[in-house]
DNA sequence: CGTTTTTGACCAGCGC
DNA sequence: GCGCTGGTCAAAAACG
């Protein structure tokens, strides 16, 4: 009989264990699914930096500037050949409008559709002061939609407050002063390693692990995933992370991001 | 009613 | 010379 009883004592530490197990299973399953998603940014946000990257050195060369020079009237007022691109992020879900903001006034004069990239490219001019030759031209990236091109033409006859520029050594170059701020335009890369937790105390040992480690040089993404997960600071920290996001998030946002 | 945007027409450069 | 393409014009529509 006591050895009827002990043996169920067993079982049920058994069982009590594997539910243990189970649920923390289900925890590592779910911390995977994040790590990969996670990964699935990171991997998008890698591309599009090389893009961008790669879109700035050979901006001079491209084939954008190479048509507008090519294609540059003689009979018109004379424009300075500086030409300069910027790249402005925008949510374009919500905004389908070609508007980057520079803190010029622009008035729009064409559009039209070419031939290398659907999307149709918009014609401005500057209408901050009269006889003002900078001209811009605005259009979606071709490989990433949400990115705004924005090429701008000659050199402002006035400063960004709309009044005339008397004196040459203060306006050598004022398409330099939209270009200084570029980063003002785009909206960080806010990569949500913390879950989007609300609470700090629980995101800063994941990020400040994730930005340790991501000063490592890793040849891929996969190769530093596989580090992550190797790492026990790292689980832990992630563990830290995800069930903070759990007791904290509200409901509402998992119900959302299940429908999506 | 003045200003801005839209959009079709037109123009000029380039390649064949 | 002709067709294609990007850039500009300008009249009409839209907007504040």
């Amino acid at each position: 009989m006591e050895a009827h009883t002990s043996c169920q004592e067993k079982v049920e530490t058994l069982q009590t264990d594997l539910k243990c197990l189970r649920k923390e299973n289900e925890t590592l399953r779910f911390m995977l699914d994040v790590m990969n998603s996670k990964c699935n940014i990171l991997q998008a946000h890698l591309q599009e930096t090389k893009a961008a990257g790669q879109m700035d050195i050979n901006f001079s060369q491209s084939g954008f500037d190479k048509e507008a020079n090519k294609r540059a009237r003689t009979s018109e007022v004379p424009i300075h050949n500086k030409t300069q691109r910027i790249l402005v992020r925008t949510d374009s879900d919500q905004d389908n409008s070609l508007t980057v903001r520079d803190g010029y006034q622009w008035r729009k004069y064409g559009q039209k559709v070419t031939k290398d990239n659907p999307s149709p490219r918009a014609y401005f001019r500057c209408s901050m002061a009269p006889g003002c030759p900078v001209k811009k031209k605005v259009q979606r990236c071709l490989e990433d939609k949400s990115l705004l091109v924005a090429t701008y033409d000659g050199k402002h006859n006035h400063d960004v407050h709309g009044s005339s520029l008397g004196d040459s050594s203060s306006s050598s170059d004022t398409i330099r002063s939209p270009m200084a701020n570029i980063n003002s335009f785009l909206p960080a890369m806010a990569l949500d390693l913390s879950l989007s937790s609300p609470h700090q105390e629980n995101r800063r040992p994941f990020q400040n692990f994730v930005e340790e480690h991501h000063n490592n040089s890793y040849n891929n993404i996969a190769e530093y995933a596989a580090s992550l997960t190797k790492d026990p600071t790292f689980t832990t920290a992630l563990a830290a992370a995800v069930a903070s996001s759990i007791t904290h998030q509200p409901k509402k946002r998992f119900e959302s991001e299940h429908h999506t």
